[in-house]
DNA sequence: TGTTGTGAAGTATTTCACAGCC
DNA sequence: GGCTGTGAAATACTTCACAACA
């Protein structure tokens, strides 16, 4: 049904979901111009990005809030749960594992690896932390779909490499590196340190501009 | 001297900048097609992206590695220190204040602020936290120039509009919303569910295509 | 010879503008 | 009358291909 969607449009959607949740009437509608005020983007883009996916609009009125929700997640995924495993007990995994929205969007942490001798066998964010030799298991009795890596640089790949052969089907990775995995294999990289240098590079230009 | 850079550049620069790392030859030298070989582009892009800054290489011999590196942390804006402040210390600002390579790549922590009487007046990250009433004052005296935006979704926006008004120059948020803040303060969005949903999408989008 | 730097060509994405429908 | 859905136009980004030159 779909052709190939641009990054930019996927993030969008996310987005466009996220505004809806300032609506609360049942009923209420939404237009492509609201949609765009909140966000960064055009009502134009709005529409060009709903478009691909259907035809979710009533011409003269704009989306209902409801509709417009349940189509854009089930566009993105979340009209379901997903059940994930944290690899590597660090601030920044522990820290998604115990943010609300990432249950609250359809996330279930259901396991959490460290080689760590300190860490095995405590309880984290609710579950106790497991060596990471038992993880194909895990990963094979759990039905773990997504793994959230935050593990060392030196790290990453093998267990990369681990995940991908048990079965994972998505990879959030924070290790600043790209990791090789097949093309079938969707990984999404977090690099915070690359934001901060965005950030430094846009202060640094802005005073370069003739 | 420079138009304007897309935001993708800016992001592989970062990356060229961290391959660099694996070469400690001191005199050595990288090709654009090296380059492209780690981080996920081609040598042409190599070129491209760095030519919109000056022309650092050899013709028949490539770029020599310690001027190369030289030139991007010039580029970023990392061949100088920066002053940051971490308003709100929940896991994920404390996370990336105490990750090493925060410091190493020329980023300072200065001050924490969190309005939990909890947390106020104890340490982390070796700061004492303090209550974000003192935070222009902060601003001025310790001369901060970026925040790291760490706050519930419903703070966000007002400590964003304190941090620009007391002359703060760029901001890395991690609260879930658009800040509005004038076009001449960069900001700098991470949103961890975003990049989830981004996951699902392709995960369930693969099954999709004919 | 080997590899850069760069216009020109090719794609991808965004914006425009308006017909079509509520 | 108002607002969507969508081709066509405009713009942005990437890739090609080759002259320049160490």
């Amino acid at each position: 049904m779909t052709r190939k969607i641009p990054d930019s449009t996927v993030r969008r959607l996310s987005h466009y979901l996220r505004s809806l949740e300032g609506f609360q009437e049942p009923g209420g509608t939404v237009s492509s111009e609201e949609l765009a005020a909140r966000g960064q983007t055009t009502a134009a883009q709005v529409r060009k990005d709903l478009s691909h996916f259907g035809s979710f609009g009533k011409r003269g009125l704009g989306y209902r809030v409801d509709e417009l929700r349940a189509h854009l997640r089930s566009i993105l995924g979340i009209d379901r749960r997903w059940r994930v495993a944290l690899v590597g007990a660090g601030r920044i995994g522990l820290a998604l594992f115990e943010y609300p929205a990432f249950r609250a969007r359809g996330y279930d942490c259901v396991a959490i690896f460290d080689p760590d001798p300190e860490k095995v066998g405590t309880v984290r964010a609710g579950l106790v932390v497991h060596d990471p030799s038992g993880f194909e298991d895990a990963v094979r009795d759990l039905g773990i779909e997504l793994v959230i890596l935050a593990v060392p640089e030196g790290a990453a790949q093998e267990m990369a490499g681990r995940a991908v052969e048990a079965g994972v089907k998505g990879i959030l990775n924070f290790a600043p590196i790209r990791l090789n995995v097949p093309p079938l294999v969707p990984v999404e990289d977090v690099n915070l340190v690359m934001e901060l240098e965005a950030l430094s590079f846009a202060i640094t230009q802005a005073g370069h501009e003739e």
